[in-house]
DNA sequence: CAGTGTTTACAGCGAC
DNA sequence: GTCGCTGTAAACACTG
C-alpha cells in the first residue's frame, strides 16, 4: 500500500488502518519531496476533531456502508480509478475529448487523468475536497497542493499561480480556520481545517448559488493542442436527467436521507454539512462596511469567528452520543439560538425538526449548496471509481446523460427556484 | 531562499 | 447598476 496520504482521498476501507495510513502517509509525503515538514499534515492525531471527516465516510449520505447506492456514485466524475497503489495517475495528453465541445461530462472526463480540462470546482471546494481526504482534522497547506495535483491532473500541468489562488482562499475565506503549529511539530507553516461555524448558515439555508466556471482549457497544455476548441457557450448546455437519473438519485436519497434520519443540527456539528460551505455567506472576508456594510451583516448578532476556546469537539460528541437532539428543542450553536434569520433580505426561521415531512422539509431546504455537497460529496466518497467496477450495474449517473454542467447548473436549467430543483428531480 | 500566510486590487460573472 | 462570489495577480512579511 503507497502513499495513502493526501495523495489517496478515499484510501477504501482506510477505517482502522489509520496508523498504517499515517506511516504510508509520512513515508510518501517524504519520498514525494513534498514539503518534508508537512508529513504530520496527513498524519495528525486522528480525534482531534471536529473537522475530522472521517466520520463522513460512515455517516455519509454516502455511507460506503451503503453498496448497494454507494456504487451508484462512482461514476459521478468520471471512470478512472484513483488508483489505490499510484497515487498519481499519469495525465493523459490525449486530444481532447469531444467534451469540450459539449460542456462537462463524467462520462467523458477524468480530471484525475485529463490535463485540459480545468475542473469546475472552486478553490475552496478543492480544498475542503483536500481536507476531507486527509481524513485528519487539519491538514497543511503542502498537503492540499500535493492532493489537488495527484487528483486533478489539470493542476500538475497549470500555472503554479493557483497555488497562490489556494493560499488566497485560505487566508480570506472565513471557512478556513488556520491552526498554528505547535511548538513541538517541526514543519513550516501551519495546519487549516473547516470552521463548522459556517456550516450552520448554509444548513440554515444561507447560502447561494454556485457559479459554474465555463469551460477551461488548461493554458499550459492550450498550445500543445492542435485542435480547435470552441467551448460551448454559457447556457447551451441542455439538461438531460433521463428517466433512470432520476430513479437512482431517488433511491440514492432514499437510503442516505432517510436511513440516516438526516438531521442538519447533527450535520452542523460534525461536517457533513460543513465542507463545501466555501460558497455563499461562508464568504470572503471582504473589507468589511467597503460595498455594503449593512448586507454584510451577520445572521443574527455577531457571535464571533468561534476560533477561540469553543469547543467544537465537544460539540460533535454531544451530537453524536446524541445530546444534541433535535426534539429536545435546544439549539445547538450560537447561531442556532437565533430566533430569525434573514439572509439576503429572506426570512429564515431556525432549522425545526422535521414535522413529519422530513422529506419534504428537506427538499425544502436543498439548495445548491446540498447539490454541491451532494456531488462534491459523492465524488469525495468515490472519485475515482474501479474501473473493475460492474460496469453491468446501474452506474447512477455514469450511464445517464448528466455532466456535470447540468448537475451543477440545475438550477438554471430547472427554472431557478432551487426547491423545486431537487423536487423535480425527485 | 523557499515556502507560507496576509492583504490589496481588480476583473468576470451571476443574481437581484 | 449593484452586490456578492470567485479567480487572478501581486506585494509584502514571516518563518524554518
Amino acid at each position: 500500500m503507497l502513499s495513502l496520504s493526501c495523495a489517496e482521498p478515499w484510501p477504501e476501507g482506510s477505517v482502522g488502518l489509520e496508523e498504517e495510513v499515517v506511516t504510508a502517509a509520512a513515508q510518501a509525503e517524504e519520498r514525494d519531496g513534498v514539503s518534508g515538514t508537512d508529513s504530520s499534515s496527513c498524519s495528525v492525531s486522528l480525534d482531534d476533531s471536529l473537522t475530522s471527516l472521517q466520520w463522513l465516510q460512515e455517516f455519509s449520505i454516502l455511507g460506503t456502508n451503503v453498496p448497494h447506492h454507494a456504487h451508484h456514485q462512482h461514476h459521478l466524475f468520471g471512470h478512472q480509478q484513483l488508483g489505490s497503489e499510484a497515487p498519481a495517475s499519469p495525465c493523459r495528453m490525449q486530444p481532447l475529448p469531444g467534451i469540450v465541445a459539449h460542456g462537462h461530462c463524467p462520462d467523458d472526463v477524468d480530471y484525475k487523468t485529463n490535463a485540459h480540462i480545468k475542473p469546475p470546482y472552486s478553490y475552496a471546494t478543492l480544498i475542503c475536497m483536500a481536507m476531507q481526504a486527509s481524513k485528519k482534522s487539519k491538514i497543511t497547506l503542502s498537503c492540499i497542493y500535493k492532493w489537488i495535483t495527484d487528483n486533478f491532473c489539470y493542476y500538475r500541468h497549470a500555472d503554479p499561480t493557483w497555488q497562490n489562488s489556494i493560499r488566497h482562499n485560505l487566508s480570506l475565506n472565513k471557512c478556513f480556520i488556520k491552526v498554528p503549529r505547535q511548538k513541538d511539530e517541526p514543519g513550516k507553516g501551519g495546519f487549516w481545517k473547516i470552521d463548522p461555524q459556517y456550516a450552520e448558515r448554509l444548513l440554515s439555508g444561507a447560502y447561494k448559488k454556485r457559479r459554474m466556471p465555463p469551460v477551461q482549457i488548461n493554458p499550459a497544455l492550450q498550445n500543445r493542442l492542435r485542435v480547435n476548441v470552441q467551448p460551448q457557450p454559457r447556457g447551451q448546455i441542455g439538461l438531460c436527467v433521463n428517466p433512470e437519473s432520476q430513479r437512482l438519485l431517488r433511491e440514492f436519497e432514499e437510503a442516505t436521507g432517510a436511513d440516516q434520519n438526516w438531521d442538519p443540527h447533527l450535520a452542523e456539528g460534525t461536517m457533513l454539512g460543513s465542507w463545501p460551505v466555501v460558497r455563499g455567506r461562508c464568504g470572503l472576508k471582504r473589507k468589511q462596511g467597503s460595498r455594503n456594510g449593512a448586507a454584510k451583516a451577520p445572521v443574527g448578532p455577531e457571535i464571533g469567528p468561534l476560533k477561540g476556546d469553543f469547543d467544537w469537539d465537544a460539540l460533535l460528541d454531544s451530537a453524536l452520543s446524541g445530546e444534541l437532539s433535535l426534539e429536545g428543542g435546544e439549539p445547538l450553536s450560537p447561531i442556532m439560538k437565533e430566533e430569525d434569520l434573514t439572509v439576503r433580505g429572506t426570512h429564515i426561521s431556525p432549522v425545526e425538526a422535521p414535522a413529519g415531512s422530513a422529506e419534504a422539509e428537506r427538499s425544502n431546504n436543498m439548495s445548491d449548496f446540498d447539490e454541491e455537497t451532494f456531488l462534491a460529496t459523492a465524488f469525495l466518497e468515490n472519485p475515482w471509481p474501479e474501473e473493475e467496477e460492474d460496469h453491468g450495474r446501474s452506474d447512477f449517473l455514469c450511464s445517464s446523460t448528466v455532466n456535470l454542467d447540468q448537475l451543477f447548473g440545475l438550477e438554471d436549467s430547472l427554472g431557478g427556484d432551487p426547491s423545486s430543483r431537487i423536487d423535480t428531480l425527485l
